[in-house]
DNA sequence: AGCACGCCGACT
DNA sequence: GTCGGCGTGCTC
């Protein structure tokens, strides 16, 4: 073509959310005008599927790949992504070392990334008879329900393979196959019931009321409306919700009201969240510790700097937040509020809503689809009645803030900010980092117990650090005791996994009518099944791990991958009938507790009893309100969370903690600890902690014991110097996975060496991960130590290299990798 | 991620 | 001989 601008042809580079790199559609001239960089297009492709793809880049470069399809519609008006989100993407992908449809697929709720559907219909010229019995059967229903959707198919067919009928059909020409688009973001609809005139008009509530004179059902709910109106006073837009009415009437009697012209129906869109104002109590004046804190904050922020608040559990640091995210809110600024678990948001909401009312959203995976795109949306708008305040966990960093003025990172130290699986493996108070200084926005990271990584940071001045050293209230930090297992097991004093210490611990504080939380680590401490006559224990078909109890459903499961076998008692390996039980989960403990303590109200709280999207929250409040007696629970029930009268806390084995092997362990053993030591005696009295082990003479449990966490930081500062460690260098973890045992274990050492002529980085490995094999696939690997002196960009850029020259080879071509960059 | 292509074993 | 199992690689 000339060099004719008219006829320019527009291209558009798309994210998909898949792991492919940025595809290149062309632009059809009747979507030209509409092309925006951060607006969601749908494309095509393979042969058939449709994606929702983001524009990432619009220009008039002819690309130089064979087939360049057409993009088929453009979804929004106006983009949903905006351009410094997809900067933090691109941070992301290359930071992380993943694709930019891994953050994509992690940074848009489902529902704002469509796929499309098979959609079947009969071709009506096709003799049905023609087919065997089994098929026509499905003929037959696609007949009846024309355009139904494979999935819908499946489900009513009840059985397995309908794709390959489908299939078959499909080429015989007895079904035509389309594609469409579903499930698209519906706004919730909520209908109305006005007045057709003022009420002011006395002619008009004369009529009315004439025109319902035979119909007492009709007078009765006129009379209601009214009554309704005296009392809301809202006298320009007063409406009363058709739901509410039909609790007095029916709907045959309001439709009446709307035939005689009285009132008619109005819709109108509605949030998904409670919008309930009027409670709010106003802010809380703070204690002159916490007021001191705030100023050093705030000097922090003058000189651009980040700010770690270290304050100890109960020291009132929500408080200082709340002062923060006002002053905020008046300069019109947004607020991003990050916490690790969905458990503490329905804590912490109601604390926020109380000062600031529906200026408060909240952003987690227990929400639905729809509610979370409305919090997106909102975000995105940022108008007078957009949230000012997000609340919400590490997917809350991917949300389309315009005006970001604040990031809080509150737990600062907790894992569950890095995502594990699927990539991108990401950090949320690290991403929040960047965030911030994208927005040139504050960042504020608050714990009792700072992470290695974050205090060094305070120590080498990148972030200012502030210290709050007393409780906030009145009732001092809890006692710590140790209970020497070995002792009580020399002593006979041992129930299961409890000491009698323990045991009279607990009943003393029942007696006096305080809590009781009990904290088990999940790890190691899962019931498995095991024949005391040959030793076998049911292994996993596709993972090297034992199948673990679950009571819930009486069967062995595998926590990998799914894998499910029945509970029996016969050993497949010997044919005994004494397989047993063996190990403590919670549910295990949940049962020897109700045995010892018949009168206690016992709860569990761990990952199978707060599934549900209220779990949580019902489970917490049930705790709040007194109605149970001991909780016990994972790692899920350290998490900041703030009761009242708990007297006492157990941890049941320290050693499952300090014995895990992990440069980190005696860190997260010595935060965990004092996390779930800090839920005791918050409010005026003093609390006890028991935590058994049997290596008392522990320095750790020592440090604990003292909360002397200069002693923590100046051991482990030393030990991760010595042996190359974080916060002194930096880790990336690649693991070597193939089907073939032999070939990863030989990729990677191949891979391995090839790491080590990488000069002044440390290289472990490889070696076999504590998991062997994950599905059929067996793995190994391999940990890279990178000093903070190294231009990291360039080591990334030789490791994928060094990956690739392996994929190359022949025999090696089904090697697969994962990266995990700064492994928690 | 899905879907077609292609290569090996069990059948009409 | 073919049908269909799954493993492999590509999709702008």
């Amino acid at each position: 073509m000339e060099e004719n601008e008219q006829h320019t042809d527009l291209y558009v580079d798309v994210v998909l959310p898949l792991a492919v790199p940025l595809y290149t559609y062309s632009v059809p001239e009747s979507l030209r005008s509409m092309v925006q960089v951060g607006c969601r297009v749908v494309v095509q492709l393979g042969l058939r599927k449709m994606y929702t793809a983001i524009i990432y880049a619009v220009h008039t470069n002819k690309p130089r790949t064979l087939t360049i399809k057409d993009i088929d519609s453009v979804l929004d008006e106006f983009p949903i992504v905006t351009k410094k989100q997809l900067e933090l993407w691109d941070w992301m992908a290359d930071y992380y070392m993943c694709t930019l449809g891994d953050v994509m697929k992690a940074a848009l709720p489902s529902g704002l990334k469509l796929e499309s559907e098979t959609a079947l219909t009969v071709n009506p010229d096709f003799d049905c008879m023609s087919l065997n019995e089994s098929d026509r059967i499905v003929y037959v229903q696609i007949e009846k329900n024309p355009h139904i959707l494979i999935s819908n198919l499946v489900k009513l067919l009840n059985r397995k393979s309908v794709t390959a009928t489908i299939k078959k059909l499909i080429s015989l020409d007895a079904v035509v196959a389309g594609e469409v688009i579903s499930s698209m973001y519906k706004p919730k609809l909520v209908v109305y019931v006005k007045f057709t005139q003022s009420i002011e008009n006395q002619d008009f509530v004369n009529t009315s009321f004439s025109l319902v004179n035979k119909a007492p059902k009709q007078q009765e709910l006129l009379l209601a409306l009214l009554n309704e109106y005296v009392q809301h006073k809202n006298i320009e837009n007063f409406a009363v919700k058709k739901q509410q009415l039909l609790q007095n009437t029916t709907p045959q009697v309001l439709a009446e009201l709307v035939k005689k012209g009285i009132v008619r129906l109005e819709e109108r869109v509605e949030s998904r969240f409670d919008t309930a104002e009027g409670k709010i109590k106003g802010i809380a004046t703070l204690s002159d510790q916490q007021k001191t804190a705030l100023v050093e904050i705030h000097h922090a922020f003058a000189e651009q700097k980040g700010c770690l608040l270290h304050g100890v559990t109960s020291s009132g640091k929500t408080e200082v937040y709340i002062h923060l995210i006002q002053e905020m809110i008046d300069a019109g600024k947004q607020v991003l509020y990050l916490l690790p678990e969905i458990a503490l948001t329905s804590q912490i909401i109601n604390r926020l809503r109380d000062v600031f009312g529906n200026q408060v959203g909240v952003y987690h995976s227990r929400f639905s689809d729809n509610e979370r795109i409305e919090v997106w949306n909102t975000v995105l708008a940022d108008n007078v009645n957009s949230y000012k305040v997000i609340l919400g966990v590490r997917s809350s960093v991917f949300l389309p803030f315009s005006n970001l003025g604040l990031v809080i990172v509150d737990e600062e130290h907790e894992t569950s900010f890095k995502q594990y699986d699927p990539s991108p493996r990401y950090n949320a108070r690290d991403v929040a980092y960047v965030l911030a200084r994208m927005y040139g926005a504050d960042l504020l990271l608050g714990t009792a117990t700072p992470s290695m990584e974050t205090y060094y940071n305070a120590l080498t001045k990148k972030l200012s650090l502030v210290e709050m050293k007393t409780r906030h209230t009145k009732a001092p930090l809890p006692e710590i005791h140790i209970v020497d297992l070995r002792k009580e097991r020399r002593q006979l004093r041992m129930k299961d996994v409890f000491s009698k210490t323990l045991l009279e611990k607990i009943e003393d504080n029942l007696n006096e009518k305080r809590q009781v939380i009990l904290f088990q680590n999940r790890r190691g401490f899962s019931p498995y099944l095991e024949c005391p006559d040959c030793g076998y224990v049911h292994q996993c078909v596709n993972c090297d791990v034992s199948l673990t109890y679950h009571k819930f459903s009486n069967s062995l499961m595998c926590h990998h991958c799914g894998y499910a076998i029945r509970y029996t008692t016969t050993c497949p390996a010997c044919q005994g009938e004494n397989m047993q039980l063996v190990g403590f989960g919670t549910e295990k403990i949940e049962d020897t507790l109700s045995s010892l303590f018949p009168e206690a109200k016992i709860a569990r709280m761990d990952l199978d009893t707060t599934r549900g999207k209220n779990a949580y929250t019902e489970l917490i409040d049930k705790f709040e309100r007194r109605e149970i007696d001991i909780l016990v629970g994972t790692q899920m029930i350290t998490k900041g969370l703030d009761f009242e009268n708990v007297g006492l806390v157990g941890i049941l084995s320290a050693d499952s903690m300090l014995r895990f092997p992990d440069f980190r362990a005696f860190e997260r053993a010595y935060q965990l600890m004092v996390q779930v030591a800090g839920r005791a005696g918050r409010s005026e009295r003093q609390g006890h902690v028991y935590i058994q082990t049997y290596q008392p003479e522990h320095p750790i449990l020592k440090f604990v014991q003292e909360n002397d966490y200069n002693s923590l930081l100046n051991t482990q500062m030393a030990e991760r110097k010595t042996f190359w460690y974080p916060p002194f260098t930096r880790l990336i973890k690649v693991t070597v996975r193939h089907r073939d045992k032999d070939k990863a274990v030989y990729a990677a050492k191949i891979l391995a060496d090839d790491f080590r002529k990488i000069p002044n980085i440390m290289v472990l490995g490889p070696e076999f991960p504590p998991i062997a094999r994950i599905q059929l696939l067996y793995a190994q690997d391999i940990l890279l130590k990178i000093p903070r002196t190294l231009n990291i960009t360039k080591v990334k850029t030789v490791v994928r290299a060094y990956m690739q020259t392996i994929v190359g080879q022949e025999d090696y071509k089904t090697t697969s990798f994962s990266i995990n960059v700064d492994p928690y």
